[in-house]
DNA sequence: CGGCGTTGTATATCATGGGGAATAACGGAT
DNA sequence: ATCCGTTATTCCCCATGATATACAACGCCG
């Protein structure tokens, strides 16, 4: 709706991210990531739970923490369960920025692809 | 200038490219090769001036060709120079629409930027 | 008619990044 | 004190994608 052809030849895409000082600070992969470390307390159920190996998990969370003012995920090593982390307030803050940053990506996105002038189709 | 703070500890950054039957039919790369064979004449001396394997151009070039409704590049083998490649009117074209394309993202880019919550600043 | 520099294509080599295995330290629970 | 599953860190292996190499076909031009 909205757009009067739907047979859609052609579509814009594309990835955004948040540079810090360091390179990548925030990405797609790297929410997913933060929202399954909130969801199952740890860094390595949440890489199993995405088939991602702890080792890339753990340096994508240090490249977080260390790049943000506060760190993102709180971390445990030994006590109950054996340790464990979570999100702090600054991580769920960022996980909230991110996602509407990413939405209205997607609205630009279908915006113009929707504006896409049917290459060389009258011709 | 239209933002109070000129320290800019991150920023919004991203690609886009459009996709098309088979997946990626325009993107910066391809962009950059178009123009350079526009003004070299010939795959291979493009894909030389740009540090780019033969092979690598003459694959883009094929994708870009086989996704297009008219081809983009005009190749010829044998003849005056051993051949070349020009690009057609469907070429430029693109050409066209994706800088045009590229010139709004990057205004959706540094809004968006400036629109950042500094994050975790205040905390 | 032979030379030249392309396009076109197959094969081989190689470099980089990510994954896996292994290990130490940790601290609450039992 | 021991057990357990986690964080934290190192080292090695390998799969994949890009690059390099090689070679055939082509057609204008001198």
């Amino acid at each position: 709706m909205g757009n009067r052809n739907s047979k859609c030849r052609y579509a814009v895409r594309g990835r955004l991210w948040i540079d810090g000082p360091e390179g990548t600070f925030l990405g797609h992969g790297r929410m997913v990531l933060l929202e399954r470390i909130h969801h199952h307390g740890s860094i390595s159920a949440a890489a199993r739970s995405m088939s991602m190996s702890y080792r890339h998990a753990w340096d994508l969370v240090d490249s977080m923490n260390r790049q943000a003012p506060h760190p993102l995920v709180s971390k445990a090593v030994g006590g109950k369960g054996g340790g464990g982390a979570t999100l702090t307030a600054a991580g769920l803050e960022a996980l909230d920025v991110f996602h509407r940053l990413q939405q209205a990506f997607v609205e630009f996105l279908e915006e113009r692809t929707g504006a896409l002038p049917w290459l060389e189709d009258g011709r």
